[in-house]
RNA sequence: GGGCCGCUAGCUCAUCCGGAAGAGCAGGGGACUUUUAAUCCCAAGGUGCCGGGAUCGAGACCCGGGCGGCCCA
């Protein structure tokens, strides 16, 4: 279904030669908004090139109307046969087709702003069609498959991609703004780190050795701030060999940004900033509508402990202090199950994720996760089985992760080893060795800093108000189709 | 990984007690000097996702597989 046959056939009528470039003088937006005030029936005198494709074709004995579509909007194409040459051909083009098109700018007795077709090229034959030409294409499967159909078809996928290229535009200018320094780091990981992930693994030929296609950037960019670094942030792809979902896909798009000097009621700050600067920046409010239900990103953002938001959803007093046993009992009531590997800290996690966070509707920040799932934070500052870490929640999903950065090399070497004995005994998350060059670098000293993540994708779902991660991605991840 | 749903013409969808598969749009031919999803006439267009099975007979029923969607883990 992915590989039809092109639709109809070509009339066999000669075409005229595929043009190197076209002169074009205008978008199709800029015609309409500059010749607005014209008045039905008159005619501007002035003559413009325009270019895109015909996405609606109306010939008529010796008229012809066609809606003329680029990428800023659409304008009419109006052709006589006493005034446009090749009129015949003209009369002819088929939906899709790429033309452009010399006239003059006139507005119809019927009140439509057209260009008055004088000379024309066609620029692309469209061999196969653009779907419905009223219900365009609606197939999912065909949608994410053949996105270039998908764009000239549907608008709305067409302003979700802007949408995503504005937002990722104004997060660079905003942290330019405030000083931060935007840089690049590997994508190619010799050790896992940074998150807790089950990695894409590759090869490199000329070293026979495998790396891990990066699940964060964490650790190389704490390394460029103990190199000097102060404000530094990172936007860019990570992988993750997980399932897919409506919210999870296995390349996705995160900024990453640090801060020296700062703990992680600095970073909240900056957190809830950028996400409502940006939604100033992109609808001029922030006072959103997400899935029919407001939502209301004004910060400041309410700030709660984890346990605290426990006790409020479940009725149950608990915290990372609790007895495992009591802790293994509520999960085992909520529906969990309980690994013998988990300790209290972990059980806590769960037990949050599965009761707590998806009736958050936030924004919240969710600080104070157990030090036991926090292998990079700084312990807390009120005691040690706690550490100084926040998750964004919005919508009832974690929008972002942030925390105080552990900069201790003997507590760090500590946590990683603990990581390493979980892989040991079978945690396809964890990494399998200790960083020691992550660990020498803090032993060069990396002083106070906090951080976050920010995935940028659910952020654009989030502005634009959809459901599924895949339409904010110009090509989501699909199984091969070898059907 | 499990459950439910979907897959029919290039696109959007019908057909449904199991009895030789239809429409609109697109594409082809023709008419039409101000259209707005223009209108009208003509002709053409199918591996009913793939593979098995029961049946005189399957797009439809059964089994297996593929891809997708939603929900759950």
């Amino acid at each position: 279904m992915t590989d039809e046959s092109p639709a109809g056939s070509p009339s066999g009528a000669p075409r005229a030669e595929i043009p190197y470039r076209f002169e074009r003088t205008h978008d199709a937006a800029a015609v309409v908004e500059a010749w607005s005030s014209l008045a039905p029936g008159e005619e501007s005198g002035v003559t413009v090139g325009v270019a895109g494709r015909v996405m609606l074709s109306r010939p008529q004995g010796k008229l012809a109307f066609a809606e003329l579509r680029d990428n800023s909007g659409s304008v009419q194409l109006f052709a006589l046969a006493k005034v446009t040459e090749r009129f015949e051909e003209f009369a002819k083009l088929n939906l899709g087709d790429w033309v452009g098109v010399v006239g003059e700018v006139v507005r119809t007795k019927r009140g439509e702003l057209s260009v008055k077709v004088a000379r024309w090229d066609l620029l692309a034959e469209a061999r196969r069609n653009f779907g419905d030409k009223w219900r365009g294409v609606s197939d999912v499967e065909m949608r994410y498959r053949q996105r270039e159909v998908d764009l000239w078809a549907n608008e709305r996928s067409r302003q979700l991609l802007k949408l995503r290229s504005r937002v990722v535009q104004r997060m660079r200018e905003r942290l330019w703004e405030q000083g931060f320094v935007e840089v690049e780091t590997p994508l190619l990981h010799p050790i896992l780190g940074g998150a807790a992930a089950r990695p894409f693994v590759t090869h490199h030929n000329a070293f026979d050795s495998d790396f891990f296609l990066r699940i964060a950037p964490e650790l190389y960019l704490k390394r460029l701030v103990v190199g000097g670094f102060d404000k530094v942030f990172e936007i860019g792809r990570m992988f993750r060999n997980e399932g897919i979902s409506p919210r999870h896909n296995p390349e996705f798009t995160m900024l990453e940004l640090y801060q020296a000097y700062a703990d992680y009621t600095d970073t909240m700050v900056v957190f809830e900033e950028l996400v409502a600067g940006l939604a100033t920046d992109l609808l001029g409010t922030t006072a959103l509508t997400y899935g029919g239900r407001d939502l209301d990103l004004t910060t400041p953002w309410r700030r709660a402990p984890m346990a605290e938001l426990i006790a409020d959803a479940t009725g149950y007093t608990l915290d990372v202090r609790s007895p495992r046993a009591e802790l293994a009992k509520v999960a085992a009531e909520v529906g969990l199950h309980v690994e013998e590997a988990w300790g209290p800290g972990k059980i806590l996690l769960e037990i949050y994720e599965k009761t707590t966070e998806t009736e958050l509707w936030g924004p919240v920040f969710v600080t104070d996760y157990p030090a036991e799932v926090s292998p990079l934070a700084r312990r807390h500052r009120d005691g040690p089985e706690l550490v100084e870490r926040y998750e964004p929640v919005v919508a009832g999903r974690e929008l972002g992760n942030g925390f105080t950065e552990l900069v201790d090399p003997d507590d760090q070497r500590a946590r990683f080893e603990e990581q390493v004995a979980a892989a040991r005994a079978g945690d396809e998350e964890a990494p399998s060795e200790v960083d020691e060059e992550y660990l020498r670098a803090l032993e060069y000293g990396l002083p106070p800093t906090s951080g976050f993540g920010l995935g940028v994708d659910r952020l654009v779902m989030l502005l634009g108000d959809v459901a599924n991660i895949r339409e904010v991605i110009a090509f989501p991840t699909l199984r091969p189709d070898r059907g």
